[in-house]
DNA sequence: CGCCCGATTGATAACGCTCAAGGCAAGTGG
DNA sequence: CCACTTGCCTTGAGCGTTATCAATCGGGCG
């Protein structure tokens, strides 16, 4: 698991440095918000088990939301850029997180180049991630959306060492249409019509990627 | 110029380092492009006059402006994660930008906390701003994504000096569409219809924000 | 068992896209 | 100086995708 978290090529003896900032991982049952927008910033988090929805709110009261991470993954760069976090994450399923604490961590990397270079990259593909994602979201179609979060999906999983076809969506089809800018009903319909043509098969959440080479093809 | 660009905040004695590493302004002429898509990542960029959209390009062709970002901002955290840029910054007016080589900005984050707590911000505001342009996209309807669009510009410009009331699209209608998910007919029309209902006025790239209120309620 | 939440499916309508024609302004060349 | 070109914008008409509204279904859980 640690390799997953925070350090990746980090010499040995800087390991224990590291963990004694990192505190024990602590458990967020399903529904249990981690953080809200508007909290202060104070922690980094990296998901060890579970999966956890990120969602902003907006004056209106429309919600949205702004992605799926799967366990492996960092959360909380959101917070980065001021001292409050910009969204609120909260759990899919019962899960639980590595907590790092962000001064400590900040102090951590001026001692240590590869930990100050780590985080940044972080904050770098979550960058990249969220301009891809919002390029899908504008320019393609319902069928594009959905097949590409399959996807997107499915190569995370394999990245995390879980089988690239068959996974749990993990959110509702309300959460997904929300993700993805288009109605639940859509999401369901298109759903059904990839199953229709064979390119994946379905059970509640579950999914199975038939084709994904179809599936890329739209 | 200097406090808008990377440095606020910082101690006095340090701004000769600063200098030291910030490359004199370069000219970058209308349509140029600052950096392409995969080029390695080398330079942080700020503004220093003119205005820059960055643009996405997917496998198929298909071409999206990712973001503006006019004098004042901050430019090429995009390749923050990888060793390339995700996106090409292409000038849209002739411009000038100072140029940061990334990495003795790095040594320089390790010797100087504000330095490092600088940039790290940068990118977060980076990453709030995607997200919530984002969510716009996502969760609005035309009308409020244009209308957002121009609050959110006049706000930019407001907080670099200039007018809020008063200012330039800087991007052509097919350019704003691309950015805002629509078509640039669509954009026009949009635009035509605020006139029409008196909440700006227009001349080609030339917008005056009449009514700011009614253009927040949509 | 019955309830309830989530998912599916259908009918209808609206919003925005596509295609198409024209206008305006700036630049170019005779 | 005027005709012509070119790029960008505007406006219109028709159509398609997706939203909306609504009914039904199914599975999990008290």
């Amino acid at each position: 698991m640690r390799q997953l978290c925070m350090p990746r090529g980090l010499a040995n003896e800087t390991l224990p440095r590291l963990e004694s900032v990192i505190c024990i991982a602590r458990p967020v049952t399903r529904g249990e918000a981690l953080y809200r927008g508007g909290d202060p910033f104070r922690y980094l988090y990296a998901i060890r088990t579970g999966a956890i929805k990120t969602v902003m709110t907006q004056r209106d009261g429309r919600e949205q939301v702004t992605g799926l991470r799967i366990a492996g993954e960092p959360l909380g760069l959101d917070g980065l850029g001021s001292n409050a976090h910009t969204c609120s994450a909260i759990a899919l399923e019962d899960s639980s997180v590595c907590i790092v604490p962000y001064a400590p961590l900040l102090e951590l990397c001026r001692d240590i180049d590869t930990m100050q270079a780590r985080l940044l990259a972080l904050a770098g593909e979550h960058i990249a991630r969220v301009e891809a994602q919002m390029m899908v979201n504008d320019s393609m179609s319902a069928d594009e959306r959905v097949a590409r979060f399959l996807l997107d999906l499915s190569e995370r999983n394999a990245q995390r060492g879980y089988s690239a076809t068959e996974f749990s969506l993990r959110m509702t089809r309300e959460e997904l249409g929300s993700h993805l800018g288009v109605t639940l009903e859509t999401v369901s319909r298109t759903l059904s019509g990839f199953q229709r043509r064979r390119l994946i098969e379905l059970r509640g959440k579950a999914v199975r990627l038939v084709c994904a080479e179809a599936l890329r093809a739209v």
